[in-house]
DNA sequence: CGTGTAAGGAATTCTGACACG
DNA sequence: CGTGTAAGGAATTCTGACACG
């Protein structure tokens, strides 16, 4: 049982208090992908700590004027930065290549 | 918007599928007294996950034939306990004692 | 494009109580 | 004592749509 703040456990109404948005930009933030709730069986959205931030960030940048297809395209880069590092290290891990970063023995 | 681990944002429903417990259960040990969840305005429970590990926790040992009476004078006994630290945590602050564990200079 | 709202239905949660033992 | 269940009401959430611009 770890890894609070990406578990996806808080329905929208709880979701709308944290942030302070409507369901309305909720569920719109959704729709223009730039978040993904889980579903539970029946159908209601559930949503992580993590996912609460990133709405924070959305909203403060749509309130600046940010188009949400940019914001899309940004994570999609982030995305893809990280998705490299982790293929670098792990051919780093395989290969058992020079580290990234030194450390002198003392 | 930090200590994830404790904050109250998760309905009944959630809970119920994260420890495996009936409703009944889990309300019933709120009625003993065992976990306190907030309440939102209109009046639904909502639990961290902090909750849910004391859950999980005290339906292991009501299995095992505690009684949650008894389950419950433990954890006054453990508050005190903390308190206890907290008070004497706060009057080494006060008064800048000699520090608990010592360590050299290197 | 981003957001509000009214609409109707389905699923959730709540309380107090009766039951068993 | 600890837990199941049926009962009825209140609050929640969901979807698709119309509106404005």
């Amino acid at each position: 049982m770890m890894d609070y703040k990406e578990k996806k456990v808080m329905s929208i109404g709880i979701v709308r208090e944290l942030t302070g948005l409507t369901e309305r930009k909720i569920r719109y933030y959704e729709e223009r992908k730039l978040i993904t709730p889980f579903r539970s069986e029946k159908g209601t959205r559930l949503y992580s700590f993590s996912d609460i931030e990133t709405l924070i960030s959305i909203s403060q940048k749509v309130e600046k004027g940010a188009k949400t297809y940019d914001l899309r395209q940004e994570m999609r880069k982030q995305e893809a930065h990280i998705r490299k590092d982790l293929i670098k290290e792990q051919v780093n891990a395989h290969f058992g290549m020079k580290p990234t970063i030194k450390r002198p023995y003392h």
